[in-house]
DNA sequence: CGGAATCCGCGCGGATACTG
DNA sequence: CAGTATCCGCGCGGATTCCG
């Protein structure tokens, strides 16, 4: 079975942003075009090979344009297509949504996702 | 090491929406209430574990309420809190988005994920 | 009907090392 | 600098079973 279409637009938009850490960098790509080392920095807590990975991505949905500078040293910029700024222009909403409700979420974040549970690993 | 904050708004309201169909049963609750039932049969292709843990999570983010009538055949309710609606209103441009955009993002969607990659696992 | 519990596979994602 | 490749843990999430 190959998992039927989405069942609404909403699926879809979620289906194509939600992963981990794609929604900050194409917030971040919105601010305006970047290299990879600078995506690395400015995205905190994601691994080369996850920012690799999330950037092919994105570049598939045809939300982010990847720039190849042949030089040494090697150069290459990530920016946001046309498809993209339409994306984080209806994106905007929800991180202010975010940004208005961030000590809420956090709070609530710990109840959801207690981190440290693990402890007793009793076999 | 516990993670730090959130790096932005929108990294937290992906955090808190952007689970695997946490989306999808809100934008169904937004319709109006839900039983249980009517939300594993509405919100296709997901588990009754996993339809629970997801409404956990949303109810403890204060995003859903969870109401318990004691009676004979059980009978539970889920609804949108005041937050959780001030939320389904910023989705909604994003969920149109989708819409707009469904055959666009299908496409781009196979190049993502094969999806049947192996599938045949002979025993 | 609405869950909680258990088992278990598999793929996400981190760490590291190597290349052009 | 910008990746790619490999190893590997662990937790997500599906299937099944039992309970109130």
């Amino acid at each position: 079975m190959q998992r039927q279409s989405y069942t609404c637009g909403l699926d879809a938009a979620i289906d194509v942003m939600g992963g981990k850490r794609k929604g900050l960098i194409l917030f971040w790509l919105g601010e305006g075009p970047l290299r990879f080392g600078e995506l690395r920095r400015t995205v905190t807590g994601i691994s080369e090979r996850m920012l690799t990975l999330q950037l092919r991505e994105l570049e598939a949905s045809g939300l982010v344009h990847r720039e190849v500078h042949h030089q040494v040293p090697p150069k290459v910029e990530y920016s946001l297509t046309e498809f993209g700024h339409s994306l984080i222009e209806v994106l905007g909403p929800l991180g202010q949504w975010g940004e208005e409700n961030m000590e809420r979420l956090e709070a609530s974040r710990e109840a959801r996702g207690p981190a440290g549970v693990s402890g007793s690993a009793a076999p």
